[in-house]
DNA sequence: TTGTAAGCGTTATCAG
DNA sequence: CTGATAACGCTTACAA
């Protein structure tokens, strides 16, 4: 494997001026850039990045954290991170966790080991005064709201969607509503959790905790919660469900036991997938994959500059109304 | 940022002591070991990985090489990579390319510039010689059925696969049997034209061009098959279609119409994925999770062990009935 | 069991 | 415009 040292000595030329080619630099006659190239094609020359990484201390690579690889939601937040990475030449290094904290921690070694020059964590299970510990070794942008903190954050605000939808509902008639959670220890199910409550003290209704369903991550719990709901000895008459598989997952289920939606049960989804297209499902756009895109700008910007205060910034969202409710 | 040789003057011993305390090497007296280690403690020392990549020509990162992170097909396989992957201490780097081969070959690259150990290609434009000359830097795996070649595969046999879809349906008396495909030119889709060509003409009938459906890859564009169908002056009574996602989007769009399946129209999907057991879809499971993970044990045996010669590995599928035949 | 010193392959600095 | 030479931070013979 050749090396620098190689290509200058048979260019005839130093080390130096080999390195100024290899990186565009002004001030190289065209003559020895030239004859630089030429002896780089010839043996098949290859930079060992590992050396550039040592010497600059970047590596152009980025640590996406999130739990599950294979979930709608993420993959639509990843789409969306990689378009940008791609445009400006950054490498995702996918770390999925599985909410195991100790995977976690890993991930933020990475930047102290100086792996990777950021982090975008998607979702997590390390409490934020933890994520604050690391901000000092690179750029951390958290895509969950967090409030004023030493990494940035690109958020929708999940207790104003979750009140959004629920007006939708409230419009219609419906006082009976309840909802599902991904999981019950996540900043954005305690924003609805405390909206939910809110909503309904406004409306002089009581909180039924049998009609808050924990543990809805894809299409097949999905269809469980329908089951749930049958076993009910009082069910909503509107559901509001987090992700739109895990809405369709419901939805299909309902038509299966001739259950009609909208009239009997209202189903609202969240972040606008596909297959909520598909089906005529009236859902929340959190807008994930531009939240994406503006996760890998921020903390674009702050590795760029690193002296650069964090930002939290809050995108919107928009209820888009179709035939479930 | 401390580094090694403070570590060292600190604690009063050399630097090849703290290497060893870092990498766990025998032959260190526990007195020095506790000394090295609290020394580490007290600086928050953390290794410069990069230079360890510089000097050890690996970085225990691998490339994973697929032209669209959002798409369940390949959820799935980077699922079963992730998983061996974190058990053995790799990286995945996510190099997601739109079949742009300008991408691709950026990606072969890495791995001249050794910053990868390995690639693993899910789905790829670049020609298979194309390929092969990148062998000599380091091991790829490719989840695509390419003969004997100087890179590794796991794959299963389309051929034979789809073969077993078809008898499936003619075994139910059908004999007009169309089919789907993400995009013509690919591995897959030629195994499949071919083996479809010899059980039409074994069955005596004969090829309607009209019923091979290109350019199907997600739900929506399964919903728009069932349009295109009903636009035909003579349909099919039977469906092949690549991905369970793409089959449900094609169901979904069937019910709405009023089209009974199988009834009217049977169909068998690719894939096995959840939405495809919630819908009762039969299917052909290929074993995606199997194959991710698989592709990852051969190329860690390739990575451990760089003369070992290339493996051709032949995964089984299996034909899943539910109520969709 | 420990230390010395020679790399690994670049880029940065500075003098010409 | 060009070239020596000193980093970058670690591992690993080799010697003791």
């Amino acid at each position: 494997m050749a090396n620098i040292k190689e290509i200058a000595k048979l260019a005839g030329v130093s080390v130096s001026t080999v390195s100024r080619v290899l990186n565009n630099h002004p001030y190289v006659s065209e003559e020895k850039r030239t004859r630089v190239n030429e002896t780089i094609k010839k043996l098949k020359y290859a930079r060992n990045m590992n050396a550039v990484h040592l010497i600059t201390g970047k590596t152009q690579n980025i640590a996406i954290m999130l739990p599950f690889i294979n979930h709608a939601y993420f993959s639509i937040l990843l789409e969306g991170i990689g378009k940008e990475a791609l445009a400006n030449h950054y490498r995702l290094i996918i770390c999925q966790t599985g909410y195991d904290q100790d995977e976690e921690r890993e991930v933020f070694e990475m930047l102290r080991n100086r792996e990777i020059d950021g982090i975008i964590v998607l979702s997590t299970a390390t409490p934020v005064e933890k994520i604050e510990e690391y901000c000092s070794y690179g750029p951390i942008v958290c895509c969950q709201q967090a409030g004023k903190r030493a990494f940035s954050s690109v958020y929708i605000d999940h207790a104003r969607a979750f009140r959004s939808a629920m007006a939708c509902l409230i419009d219609k008639g419906h006082r009976h509503i309840g909802f599902t959670v991904g999981r019950m220890d996540s900043p954005s199910t305690r924003a609805r959790m405390s909206e939910y409550e809110k909503v309904l003290s406004e409306l002089g209704e009581p909180l039924r905790e049998e009609w808050i369903l924990d543990g809805c991550l894809d299409m097949e719990e999905g269809a469980a919660i329908m089951k749930r709901l049958l076993d009910l000895s009082e069910r909503p008459s509107a559901m509001l469900v987090t992700g739109d598989h895990v809405a369709a997952g419901l939805v299909w289920e309902a038509r299966r036991l001739g259950i009609s939606i909208p009239e009997e049960l209202a189903v609202i989804g969240f972040d606008n997938q596909p297959i909520g297209k598909m089906i005529g499902l009236t859902t929340i756009d959190n807008r994930l994959y531009e939240m994406g895109a503006e996760a890998f700008r921020i903390l674009f910007q702050c590795i760029e500059n690193p002296d650069q205060e964090s930002v939290q910034k809050e995108l919107d969202f928009e209820l888009i109304k179709r035939s479930s409710v």
